[in-house]
RNA sequence: UGUAUUAGA
């Protein structure tokens, strides 16, 4: 069984998610008995394609066979709908575990909110959020992963000020009770481009400044961004001079 | 052996 499994990983790895669940049934003809590993892990290749239908599929499937749906499987087609926007599905998959269990994760909320981003419902994911962090004892605490997708999607949807206001408050409040930081490099460079793409140029040069205080490297898609958002205003020299401070940037020729 | 953001070309 476990090769099987790992062979089912193998195509999700590859975005190969046909051979996956055909290995499913290949399984059963040589009397192996798929189990929930084998599951998540072709519902997750499927996500992988686009194809939340067949991830969906394969849950009913496994509700049909007696097979124990775990929180990997619901997690992973909850993430299936999310990335084919579908967040209609994933939020019904998230309260029927929140009724009937098991009882849904962080893994569970970062995906669900992630549904609704890509799924147009920008409010929604927000005050999901939201309602996470105001109410610990019944949700998750959020994670890195949740206040990416929504800062994410706040930067990519114009909303760059209340991205720039989610992600200082963030950071505050992590300086203050000194915790480890919440926010890594995708959360910085998600509100640097949406600030870039608005044109906000200086406010896209104090995110990179708030980056590098809290100890985040620029990486070259920072970069790209700030370079973006001078050459948006026809200001090459700024443009030139953001390049060269980059790591690098005099040794490697000009 | 299995699940989430990982980028906007």
């Amino acid at each position: 069984v476990i090769t099987y499994n790992a062979a089912i990983t193998a195509c999700g790895r590859g975005k190969r998610w046909k051979p996956a669940v055909e290995l499913l049934q290949t399984m059963r003809t040589q009397g192996v008995v798929p189990d929930t590993f084998s599951y998540s892990a072709a519902i997750s290749a499927c996500k992988k394609c686009g194809r939340w239908e067949a991830a969906l599929k394969l849950l009913r499937e496994m509700q049909k066979g007696g097979l124990g749906r775990d929180r990997y499987c619901l997690n992973a087609a909850i993430a299936a709908c999310a990335s084919a926007g579908r967040w209609q599905p994933a939020v019904k998959i998230l309260r029927e575990m929140e009724t009937a269990g098991p009882k849904p994760d962080v893994f569970s909320y970062s995906s669900v909110i992630d549904a609704m981003a890509e799924g147009g419902k920008l409010n929604m994911a927000l005050n999901t959020l939201l309602e996470m962090r105001s109410n610990p004892a019944r949700f998750p605490v959020p994670n890195t992963v949740c206040y990416n997708v929504v800062l994410k999607a706040l930067s990519y949807g114009g909303r760059w000020r209340e991205a720039r206001a989610l992600l200082r408050e963030v950071a505050k409040g992590s300086l203050e009770s000194e915790t480890p930081d919440v926010l890594d490099y995708l959360s910085y460079n998600a509100v640097i481009w949406g600030c870039a793409a608005a044109g906000e140029v200086g406010k896209a040069f104090k995110t990179r400044g708030e980056m590098q205080d809290c100890g985040i490297d620029a990486d070259a898609f920072t970069y790209e961004a700030l370079v973006a958002a001078c050459g948006m205003t026809g200001n090459w020299e700024a443009a030139e001079a953001t390049v060269l401070t980059m790591p690098g940037a005099t040794t490697g020729g000009v």
